[in-house]
DNA sequence: TCTAAGTGCTTCGAAAAAAGAATCAGATCC
DNA sequence: GGATCTGATTCTTTTTTCGAAGCACTTAGA
């Protein structure tokens, strides 16, 4: 289970473009989310995993070996992990789908409301 | 393996939150990708399918499944796929990511230069 | 009508990934 | 010493994905 690299095929792509290496990072469970939880400052091992709700601490590992391999999260002196300034950019560029969600509950909810009265 | 809907636990979070169930529904194998590759136009299954690197056409069907409930693809009437409205924003919501998986590609390139000469 | 090729879609056994619990070693505190 | 944190590993079970084969249906041609 290679970790996604642009230049080089990946998982579902041949080509080596790098949105495709990205797509298939990201594309990872819990991929996003740990990006996503990591934003708001450096978290140890377990917190990481207490935020992931209670995620595998196997998978944890396997996660954060691909995004710091990926140059995405790195571990400091003091064992934390945080987002590196590309993981910065991530979250960045991650960051309208928060915005979309909510259209995309609102929309949701319009179309099948939850058994409310009317 | 229901579709994350936002308004109820999903997969690896139980508050409901709409981003969870996002990031849930685009943690996928292929959700982003098959977004992707309908930005371009509506496609067949078997079209579709050879545009993702030839995926496996159960999970196709399943990823299908997953965003027709999610209400961001939908099937015309000429039986072929694709974005709705709804999945259109998520496609711009993902854009950022293209410019990101560049500047990712450029970092990589830098810090672990492919063997060339100099 | 038979055949061939193209659809969308389904089924199923095998492989890969993720889940989840138990565990280890080191540090800290009492 | 004993309890309790920590990061990290190992192992077994479950879930997800793969990938090939096949089905029902449509179109086209002989």
């Amino acid at each position: 289970m290679p970790t996604p690299t642009p230049g080089r095929p990946v998982r579902g792509s041949s080509t080596g473009r790098p949105l495709m290496a990205a797509l298939d990072l990201f594309g990872r469970r819990w991929s996003l989310r740990i990006v996503w939880e990591l934003q708001r400052g450096p978290l140890g091992f377990r917190a990481l995993q207490q935020r992931c709700d209670n995620m595998s601490s196997s998978v944890l590992r396997q996660r954060l070996t691909d995004l710091a391999t990926a140059l995405v999260v790195e571990q400091h002196p003091d064992t934390t992990y945080a987002l590196t300034p590309l993981g910065h950019d991530a979250y960045r560029a991650l960051r309208p789908l928060v915005r979309w969600s909510d259209d995309w509950a609102a929309a949701l909810a319009d179309e099948k409301p939850t058994s409310q009265h009317g």
